[in-house]
DNA sequence: CGACTCGTAATAATTAAAGTTACATGAAAC
DNA sequence: GTTTCATGTAACTTTAATTATTACGAGTCG
């Protein structure tokens, strides 16, 4: 399959949002994360579930977020995405009868599991609002290079 | 995508071959692992290619290993398999202009980074010989629980 | 020589995400 | 109240990746 960049499309969606004042409609954001409003929707449709964004329909309407930024982790992100499956490489078969097998998949669950706990810890660990300030750092860096005026 | 099963199936492969004496062909490889012997013949000619096994063709060919199984870790076996990716998710653009999605890269990488370099490291702790004992033991403990004599 | 087995290229099937089209629903503007 | 704008969703298509299959070439042992 392809891989799951839904994670990282409302991180940046959100943080889009943050940066601007009042709601953005599906077509801007989808033009701004180069994909499409359809995807957008139903993307944004889980956060709204969560209660971290809301939407209103009609003129002015669009997408806007409710939820404290600093409240907001990537794990929660995660979970409100469904959960997707972090691993690309896995075992052929989750519950075989070859005890061969079973000893393959146990050591590699293991692992496996150990490295998504470390994941999600980090996850856990980084709020909509460090990210905020993350981009604050990078914005005015870039002003500092190009020079006040030119910033862009 | 789908996921990426050859390094479970090498290592049952490769259990496999070592309780089994002489070659083992692709076909009945194939066999035991419920795929196709051409498969086998892919996956396996990579860790020819890394002298882990050999191959011999003709009558009473196959498959053999080669390598000593105490020193076959499970992360020279994704190495050989050309080092598949990890992770399942990712960002939706690797290298993009908008700083807003920098930051948002930045963050993920920077978790995907450590839960990765865990991985890898409880892939080196594993040997060949590991799964051959747990193997071992998990036989005894089905011979013990079904009676000598009953074993299977 | 003939059956057996690997070696490999080319192609199809499978699977899951992402994109697209189409249309219904609701809200604000005029 | 009708037009316009925007979300809500269902259905379908496209895309990207692994895995499976077919077909045939080439070496090896009996």
């Amino acid at each position: 399959m392809k891989r799951d960049s839904r994670l990282s499309s409302v991180l940046h969606a959100l943080l889009h949002m943050a940066e601007h004042d009042g709601p953005m409609t599906s077509e801007t954001l989808a033009e701004c994360m180069n994909t499409n409003p359809v995807v957008v929707r139903r993307t944004m449709g889980l956060l709204r579930e969560a209660g971290i964004v809301a939407s209103a329909r009609g003129h002015a309407g669009g997408w806007t977020i409710t939820a404290d930024l600093g409240t907001v982790t990537l794990r929660q992100l995660h979970e409100v995405l469904g959960e997707p499956a972090i691993f690309a490489i896995g075992n052929r078969n989750e519950t075989p009868d070859c005890l061969v097998e079973q000893s393959v998949n146990a050591a590699l669950d293991a692992a496996f599991t150990e490295a998504e706990a470390l994941l999600l810890d980090r996850f856990a660990d980084v709020t909509l609002a460090d990210l905020a300030a993350d981009f604050a750092r990078r914005h005015a860096e870039r002003r500092a290079r190009k020079g006040v005026g030119n910033a862009k």
